[in-house]
DNA sequence: TTGAAAGCGGTACCAG
DNA sequence: CTGGTACCGCTTTCAA
């Protein structure tokens, strides 16, 4: 617990003076401070174990190089955390250290977690949500450059970047998916209005229908939640004392846990998949989707590269690699990305 | 993005001096400073909207009221962040922040995760771990006050205080359920030897057996692994094509994906839960194990309990609170929770 | 009761 | 090429 070594002590111990420490130490030493002196200053400093001090670098330089990241409810979910965890990638490759904080879906802690990361002297802010959706933004996110993930700004000229998988394309690549596979009669459990990810999903599959100038049964989708129990419940209201020629020989899911429930109704009654039904998911559910039984076909959300995006456009406002000029606000869409796995398979002929 | 109002700014507008500012603002008013002033200092700091820079703080008083989290793998875990989270909830109402660097599992980050840690002043560290599991302490650990939660130090001398769950008992107890439920016969998927969580769920089996004066067939005891797919062969392995009189009527689970696995192992066999069979999870994984269908009885790990608790005595450590005499490390186990949902029952008769 | 000044650890400018 | 010095924003001591 002994203090840890200071630009002095390192000078001190080369017989030099701190400024002549701070230049060689910053690369600056050529052309400044004699060859020698480099030598025992570097030999000093590694000796020492010497590394400098970051609060006292952010005094100074006004900049802490910390990204603050508010999120919704990093905690407990596999979905935040995928994308901070490639925030965090692109952060630490370029020399900074995100600080997360979270509200616990609490909107009203929201602006004294940012006070309190804007008194840290942070360079930059993230928020992320859990799930797509619409945000009142922060007053003091506009004090620094700010990024949104996950999520946007629901005013009618969005003041900030925002970066957002792609649900539409993502639905309707899903059904095609299964279209291409043979299936004409596709349920769909659309999650729940709640989301805005729902109806997007859900526009991409009439999408995927319309292109392949099929009809989109409307008694096939139903709004239920996002649960397995939902799931479950779904399943069992188009298929139990169905015959076969009148139930779907597809079921698609907005997440994978509706699908963990679906194929749990499907092992009731007794039906194969994918060779009954094939079921398909949304999400790409780490130790779900890759683990059920069958393993899941699914829509991965492009979690990590929706944190990179949004940490690469905003250490770019920050560093003003890109257009510092920065025009209106943009948006970045990243596409899904199919996965698939045996749960889906040709549809039954019959 | 205009620069925050400092001290400074703050004493011009009331006409005072930083250092009558900065008494009042910290509560040493009286007695120092007129009382006209001081209101004049109240409001202009109000007006300013002004809160000290937290940086210039941590340099001037040594200590920044940070707190780092060095966590295994956070980012795609429910399990590490709801320790983090209760951690959290701790130094949030103690006025500390928490920093939470993740390192994705390569222990080769530690080292240089804990440095940048200790060049930002944190007051404290804290481990955590997805799963218990013994750990190398990072020897930058030892500099700061320090905790370990749902790990602990595997050298004989630990010098680290940890705080784990109780799985021996939560093991015990969780099969002290399905006994007083009069099953005899309960097979248990047990997870895998690479977690030590797994044999002292196993002990906590045993434990049960022998206090009901009962003996464990060895050969339902299996080590398979922890994931869906894992739990559903292990049920195959022992209910399909088993006459009823010969199969277990319980399965015990390390976790609820293995759970999972079983349920969807029942369904495919036509065996009702709880009826022919009943199922106990392990974790009370959110969003899993209350949802399934059935849901999962299941024994909940303290999570947050358990972070609350490493938070606790770390910040007690850290403004010396609790005996600062601090004696040898100590270890702090918090019990397992039973939560008793619908896949367990009372033993078929046969 | 108040203001001036030192110092936390570092960087950068400027005389020497 | 080198060392001295001002400054980042704040707290705290000391002298007025």
């Amino acid at each position: 617990m002994n203090r840890k070594a200071t630009a002095l002590d390192v000078a001190k111990k080369a017989g030099v003076s701190r400024s002549a420490v701070s230049l060689v130490l910053n690369g600056r030493g050529d052309g400044n401070v004699a060859k020698e002196s480099q030598d025992r200053i570097r030999q000093a400093a590694e000796e020492l174990n010497y590394s400098p001090n970051a609060i006292a670098l952010s005094l100074r330089n006004q900049r802490s190089r910390v990204i603050g990241i508010l999120s919704d409810e990093v905690v407990v979910s596999p979905f935040d955390g995928n994308i901070i965890g490639g925030a965090d990638d692109v952060a630490r490759a370029r020399g900074f250290v995100t600080v997360v904080m979270d509200t616990e879906r609490d909107t009203a802690r929201d602006a004294s977690a940012i006070e309190t990361l804007l008194d840290r002297q942070v360079d930059g802010l993230m928020y992320v949500t859990v799930g797509l959706k619409p945000i009142e933004v922060p007053h003091g996110m506009l004090r620094v450059p700010s990024v949104l993930a996950n999520c946007y700004d629901e005013h009618p000229q969005p003041q900030l970047h925002h970066v957002i998988p792609d649900e539409v394309t993502g639905g309707r690549e899903a059904t095609e998916h299964m279209l291409e596979l043979g299936h004409r009669d596709i349920a769909l459990l659309a999650g729940s209005e709640d989301s805005p990810a729902a109806p997007l999903r859900v526009q991409g599959y009439r999408d995927a229908h319309a292109a392949a100038r099929l009809p989109v049964h409307e008694d096939r989708i139903f709004m239920a939640g996002w649960d397995i129990d939902a799931g479950f419940h779904g399943a069992m209201k188009v298929l139990d004392g169905v015959s076969p020629s009148e139930r779907p020989t597809a079921i698609m899911c907005a997440n994978d846990r509706l699908a963990v429930g679906v194929t749990l109704a499907a092992a009731r009654l007794g039906l194969r998949v994918p060779e009954d039904l094939s079921i398909m998911g949304y999400d790409d559910e780490t130790r779900i989707a890759d683990t059920m039984v069958p393993s899941l076909t699914t829509m991965a959300l492009p979690l990590r590269e929706i944190g990179r995006a949004a940490m690469t456009t905003l250490l770019d406002a920050i560093e003003g690699t890109g257009e510092t000029g920065s025009g209106a606000p943009v948006e970045t869409m990243v596409p899904c990305r199919l996965v698939v796995r045996e749960s889906t398979g040709p549809a039954p002929t019959r």
